[in-house]
DNA sequence: GTGAAAGCGCTAACAC
DNA sequence: GTGTTAGCGCTTTCAC
């Protein structure tokens, strides 16, 4: 193996401009203390060797890395990946993470932790230590893991946990669960529905209790009641098929249900299909998280939108202005999810 | 903000071992010329204190920097993040490319680029020059451009071709497109379809013609004609529509059509339908690249599964074999794909 | 405002 | 086999 040296370094963009190494390195990093006429004479002649600065040293130096670690859980992320079925979540992220990255000279590494193993902070440290990253994005369900957020505190690297109200100190993103909720029953009581069942996600995620309290806000909202309309589910196409099953029992059957995931509206669909119901006309169903299927499925499934793009780009955004030593917001940001309204949602029948 | 230092570093270990810092390193690298005991009691010291090298230090050492680069082109790549038609190239990618990496103390960084632009050379010399990747992994359609390929044998660094024959110098890895085109025309055959027609993918990309060549060579061995039965696409869906038209307006009509992209399948599934047709008993329909649409839709469609996390998994470990010096095989490497038989295939009627 | 010197954590080359 | 020395490219600290 060749041995294989930076090209164009600090030293020949210093010696082409005439100047010394400590010069250039502000003009890279855009300090003060630099003439405007030297800091044009210098950006020439980085422009004209087409240098640019190593991280690797930058990193070494003690400055900064410019790598922001997004963190996945390892076993649900690889799941998806296997299955095959179209969850986008990791693309989305990818893209509103590596797009906003890169408005900012930044890199996204995107990295997969095993977050229910007990040497979550084995890992993550190992990842830290050998990327060194200048910040990290957390995601459900790790975001609120104290291993984890422990961790990055005392490391002093700043996070973001993404749907987590930030206690442990991070900075906290939130998709609008709760009114995300509100919205798509809003849009079933507008269509006339007055019993709405409604299909909880997994215990473990804090945004599971956010849209079941939106739900029944909402309808309390309207005067309506929710008593035995709430079905538990983990996300899952299986659990969804339990949870319609239960719910569609119910007499007076209910004649929408919201489901907390696309998968369990998607078994939803398919159980009212199957006990000779046809969605929307004896039943409509909002779905959560809008992935691909969504949109693929037929009856195509009005859903309520995650956005996971618009959240990744702000983490990111947020992590950079930390470093910068700029004044963050206080308390949780809320970004907006919205609704997309599809083919299985319409008026009751009469 | 605070200025953040390794918390452990070969230093450490070296003091707690009561060796050398060279020991250690060799340790690490599991070089040879180091005493089993002494092994031993290095590695202990780097347990006892959770040490792990940083790759910034390495790198800047001049040795490797533990990072492989994979590269896919931006327009088109956002392009599919944006459209959220659940095209899961990327995550195939990243689980192969990840979790290989991940066996071989690596890690695998992917970025975008403009293949189109006239400055990818830019793009990638600075990629390069901030990164310092051991190892670049080329896709479609850049794998064959020869600003990029030239600019990583300048830099001596080991390169995948995906989807090249390699002629650039990289190694070549090609999903068994030929093969795959002829294991689809030879399932229809032996479904007993004699007229089979064929939609050609991009012109841009070689496997557009290797996929045309086996379906070419099938037929020929079958003994059947195919003059006129194969119409010119793009992937797109809109492609797709115009090609089917074409198709199927042809008498005799074809009783089976082999589409090279998934969203040409569902086009033509969609034109035949407004023709009248129903898939599979009017018309066949066998589709490339097994994305999740395939599985959405109604019929879903017999597919061929393009093995890309295998052939990026390959792509790494040749890498990883590369920079330890190892001999490659000579030629390009074929990864065979599979045919997933689903619903849109079936006998021709009588 | 600009420059010189020291050092970040690690490995290559060479000495022992 | 193991240790010593000299950097890698950059930023920090501190002179000037």
């Amino acid at each position: 193996m060749v041995r294989r040296r930076q090209a164009v370094t600090i030293k020949h963009v210093a010696a082409d401009a005439g100047v010394s190494l400590q010069t250039v390195s502000r003009v890279i990093n855009q300090e003060p203390n630099v003439r405007a006429s030297m800091r044009e004479r210098v950006q020439a002649s980085i422009d004209k060797l087409g240098y640019v600065p190593s991280i690797a040293a930058q990193r070494m130096s003690g400055s900064r890395s410019y790598l922001i670690l997004a963190l996945n859980d390892r076993e649900r992320t690889i799941a998806d990946w296997r299955a095959r079925e179209g969850t986008d979540w990791v693309d989305q992220m990818l893209m509103g993470g590596m797009l906003e990255c890169a408005k900012h000279g930044y890199r996204l590494i995107f990295e997969l932790v095993d977050t229910h193993s007990d040497h979550v902070e084995r890992e993550l440290q190992g990842c830290i230590a050998a990327l060194q990253p200048d910040g990290v994005i957390l995601t459900p369900p790790h975001s609120d893991n104290p291993l984890i957020t422990d961790l990055l505190r005392r490391q002093n690297i700043p996070f973001a946990q993404i749907g987590s109200t930030g206690e442990a100190g991070g900075i906290s993103l939130i998709m609008g669960d709760e009114g995300a909720a509100r919205t798509a029953t809003r849009h079933l009581i507008d269509l006339g529905h007055q019993r709405i069942g409604f299909i909880k996600g997994a215990a473990e995620y804090k945004l599971s209790d956010w849209r079941e309290a939106g739900w029944k806000a909402e309808m309390a909202d309207a005067g309506l009641g929710f008593d035995g309309l709430c079905a538990a589910g983990d996300f899952s196409y299986r659990s969804g098929v339990d949870a319609a099953q239960k719910l569609l029992a119910l007499r007076p059957r209910p004649t929408a249900i919201i489901a907390s995931s696309d998968h369990m509206a998607l078994a939803t669909v398919d159980v009212a299909r199957k006990m000779g119901m046809q969605v929307p006309r004896d039943l409509s169903v909002v779905s959560f998280d809008n992935t691909p299927m969504t949109m693929l499925t037929r009856p195509a499934l009005t859903a309520i939108d995650q956005p996971v793009a618009a959240t990744t780009a702000l983490a990111v955004e947020r992590i950079v202005a930390a470093k910068r030593g700029d004044a963050l917001p206080e308390g949780p940001t809320i970004v907006p999810a919205g609704l997309i309204v599809r083919e299985s949602t319409a008026p009751p029948a009469k």
